[in-house]
DNA sequence: AAATCCCACAACCGCCGCCCT
DNA sequence: CAGGGCGGCGGTTGTGGGATT
């Protein structure tokens, strides 16, 4: 028997999410919490499968993430990481906290693995490119390797090699003050920051839509967002103080709603 | 100014592993 | 122990916007 999708297709909602659906499922949210993804969708009156509502979440809405450009800094978090871990995009955004593994993963595919090439390096070896060798030996070896994967992947070896790559990330990574204290924490256990703790930047410039924190406060102000008005008293947050103590409002978050219903005139700080 | 191309990234799909019954 | 449900993960696709012709 086979398993069954996991919500009815018919009748729902596909496609971009609209400012009035990301607005029903943050304040479902806020209100009740990450229940049970499957039947969010239904209490929070969305035409939309649980899973959409749960990628919705955390790739885009939730508090804790950083928008924008991955830094020079985390851009090479992630190659070192890939180096080791392979495509384990959630283990690699576990060590970048505020990213997602989405992000992690389009950011890879358009910008470092060309780099990589640009450089020579093979992204998915991480090994220096050939220029003698041919095209088609190129694959054959491409080929080779994933085979030896594979079979590394099917021997009982495996474990003692997960274990060993983690010794090596342990090792390799804690190699300056900043790499540690990042590599402390994933990020499930972003470390909690007061509310008057949080740093607006003033500008935006790694942020490719030319947004800031101004429309989160038009949003917070917005009958729909009253939840926020009582940001600095955590008493208010209930079960989601663990998440909004440490809510750093990105340039970018939440963008298709501020792409779509706002703009921008002033730098405000909370 | 219009058409086409290209790129970045949000969103979807299908599979997998874990947990519960 | 087996089967089903759910959440999570990684690969892939679709779409919107900017660049180029």
């Amino acid at each position: 028997m086979g398993r069954q999708p996991c919500c009815e297709k018919v009748g729902l909602k596909k496609g971009p999410w609209t400012a009035e659906e990301d607005k029903k499922l943050i304040n479902f949210i806020l209100t009740n919490g990450q229940c049970c993804w499957r039947a969010i969708p239904k209490l929070a009156g969305l035409l939309r499968c649980g899973k959409s509502c749960r990628l919705r979440w955390t790739n885009y809405l939730r508090p804790d993430l950083k928008r924008g450009l991955l830094s020079d800094y985390e851009e090479q978090m992630v190659i070192d990481l890939h180096a080791q871990l392979g495509n384990r995009w959630s283990k690699i955004a576990s060590h970048l906290p505020g990213r997602t593994d989405n992000e992690i993963k389009n950011h890879w595919n358009t910008h470092i693995k060309k780099k990589l090439k640009k450089m020579g390096i093979d992204p998915l070896t991480h090994k220096p490119l050939s220029t003698i060798e041919e095209p088609q030996q190129q694959l054959q070896q491409e080929q080779k390797q994933q085979e030896n994967k594979k079979e590394a992947a099917e021997t009982s070896l495996e474990s003692a090699i997960i274990e060993v790559m983690r010794e090596e990330e342990k090792s390799t990574l804690m190699f300056d003050p900043m790499e540690e204290m990042i590599h402390s924490f994933c990020t499930d256990e972003v470390p909690l920051i007061e509310a008057d703790e949080i740093l607006i930047p003033s500008s935006s410039s790694s942020c490719s839509s030319g947004l800031n924190n101004n429309n989160i406060l038009q949003e917070l102000q917005s009958p729909d967002f009253e939840w926020l008005c009582g940001f600095n008293n955590k008493s208010q947050l209930g079960l989601w103080d663990d998440d909004f103590t440490s809510w750093d409002w990105g340039p970018q978050c939440p963008r298709m709603v501020l792409d779509q219903e706002y703009s921008w005139d002033t730098n405000v700080t909370f």
